[in-house]
DNA sequence: ATCATTTGTGGTAACGATTTCAACAATTTT
DNA sequence: AAAATTGTTGAAATCGTTACCACAAATGAT
């Protein structure tokens, strides 16, 4: 009863932010006077410019951006809206971190939303954005045919399109080359005597994973092998689980692979973990190549061959981009494709044609 | 890298968006009705309601939560900021998604802020929060003495400390038992044998890895080993790299420690580098126990020990504190402190106390 | 000494939404 | 018939900032 509550204290002592009224107030001169003086925005007397300063300090003002964005409407903000599928994928995560880096150079935050692919929440993300008028818009779209996102492309807003593609609009997009990585990786096991190669990858209405199944295709097709869909297993993307369905799948077949390619990295840690219940292993039984490369990549066992995109990269051009936009509004829009990475570790290994294992791996 | 422009400029007529006003006046009405109409406060005649909800929806009309928060001062503006050290690292990820999908279900978003563990940063994304008038904040304190949080505390904004703490504030927190864990795993390796053990960890001005730290000094000494400072080794548990050096410079020791405990995800992956660079085997060389579970560390060579750290869990009951929090601001403020799991998989063995191993890995 | 210019400052209208107050008509009550 | 109530609407203030306009005082030019 004696002892007063510490809390209540605190509350007492509850400090309404400072305003320009107060500030103009308590250095005696107008609120145009204060505000000329924190944006040095035309002559200001020596003398009020300090006391007007003193007061600022003293009182700890700070403007209200919510507040300077009321007059100046559009890009002004100093937001930035980004909307990716899941921050707990480290690819995305490293794109996110190439944007930030970007952004905080230039002063800018980040509204950051996960669309867990669900076009819902997507579009909710987009409304807020919109709604807190953002000065722009970095996201991979769920869906090639966006409706909501065209409205806000033409309401103005500078948007740019990061890892995937929109196929309806023309706006500022950066990608890897999908179709290139999947050939590559593809054509790295057939070169590696491998003839029947597992395809674990996504739902084709993603941009990128429509060109990586193109690009596995193409490069079969290359080497005179025909595509065969028993082969062919397409799933949830942000689940490891719908990698090891689909690994354990493939290896219950007769004629099972032998060698995967596996386009995206949550479904490869699946894929490997179901090749291991099997009491198969890498890369002696199966041979297994990998989308985006992870930190991890190079721990786990053994040393995974991966195609490696440039996440981080990826995010700074977009934001680079979302930049150069506002800096020029008219430019036409910038498709900027980066270039994937074919990173050879110990998941691979050379077998003969009648899928037979060599002695040693190859180099071919 | 190709840079390819697109064909088609955008030149459609860019639309405003709509304000109260334009259906207003497509309506016929007054603001006022529009107004009432959309937050159905009072009744408008059922005719004037389609006829206004019309021009609505024509115009594609939604409400700017700029003007919004402009009216409502405090707490309305259904924004959360989060300020973590790194969103690459999955530990700091999985907090993120956590209050994320807490935040989600409330129709609240969020600004993403990655502090990196600079002081400047940290204030820097304060202050736009506060400027932004975000209705709370959570964070991981860089400093257990913060004078700028002190503030927004005194300002009334809600803060909630997630993962560390505050020494001179009583603010909702949610840790994990840092000391139990480290206590728990260093007990582990001395159980095993290992009677010199490597800590690898960061500086103590993180609350967290002082308490890691007393953890493991107080398993040395309540087993009556002396704490040997020589085996302790503090640096930037950002980078991978510091573990990597670290982890070097105690296996160059005359008398180098046959275990490590290192008390941070990346730290671990360097230290585990650094010991197959000396062609070391985990675990019959060296023994190791990592800190943070991630979602790779059963899949690394081998398998690694860890004490796992519910990071979505931490995430998730911070979001709630915050709810919590604005729906009954007078609470006095409460500190949640989870359990964190001692994980053992393959990277822990028996030796015999000389340093010699046993055949056998025994379970004490 | 007069007029033109510069310097320094304040008043006020936006920006877009909500909310209080008030107005007016239609209806009911006294 | 007058008064009171109800239903439906609009005008205006407000939030904090910036920008435009106005104006006095000081300075400079002729």
């Amino acid at each position: 009863m004696y002892i007063v509550k510490l809390w209540e204290k605190v509350l007492l002592e509850i400090v309404t932010m400072a305003t320009l009224q107060e500030v103009a107030k308590k250095a005696g001169v107008s609120i145009t006077t204060v505000s000329r003086v924190l944006n040095n925005s035309s002559k200001v007397n020596e003398d009020t410019r300090t006391r007007v300063q003193g007061a600022v300090n003293k009182l700890g003002y700070q403007p209200s951006r919510v507040a300077q964005r009321m007059r100046y409407q559009q890009g002004h903000s100093k937001l930035l809206g980004l909307i990716i599928p899941d921050i707990q994928n480290p690819y995305y995560s490293s794109i996110v971190r190439g944007v930030e880096d970007v952004a905080y150079k230039r002063n800018y935050a980040l509204i950051l939303c996960n669309s867990d692919e669900e076009a819902a929440k997507e579009k909710f993300y987009l409304e807020v954005l919109r709604s807190e008028s953002v000065d722009g818009v970095i996201f991979p779209p769920i869906h090639e045919h966006g409706r909501m996102i065209g409205e806000l492309v033409k309401n103005g807003l500078p948007v740019v399109c990061v890892d995937r593609r929109l196929a309806n609009l023309t706006v500022d997009t950066v990608v890897v080359n999908n179709h290139k990585g999947a050939y590559n990786a593809t054509s790295e096991l057939i070169n590696l005597g491998h003839r029947r190669i597992g395809f674990i990858s996504s739902m084709p209405h993603f941009s990128s994973f429509k060109e990586r199944r193109q690009g596995y295709e193409d490069a079969l097709t290359s080497h005179g092998i025909p595509v065969n869909e028993d082969y062919i297993r397409l799933g949830d993307q942000r689940k490891p689980e719908s990698g090891r369905v689909f690994a354990h799948e493939l290896l219950g077949l007769d004629k099972k692979p032998t060698a995967f390619f596996v386009s995206n990295n949550l479904m490869t840690l699946g894929a490997i973990e179901a090749i291991h219940q099997k009491d198969l292993k890498i890369p002696d039984d199966v041979s297994i190549i990998g989308f985006d490369d992870m930190p991890w990549a190079k721990s786990i066992n053994p040393p995974l061959s991966v195609v490696r995109q440039p996440g981080y990269e990826m995010g700074r051009r977009a934001a680079e981009m979302f930049f150069q936009r506002i800096e020029e509004p008219d430019r036409e829009p910038v498709l900027v494709m980066l270039e994937p990475t074919l990173v050879l570790r110990d998941s691979c290994r050379a077998i003969s044609p009648d899928g037979q294992k060599y002695a040693e791996i190859k180099n071919l």
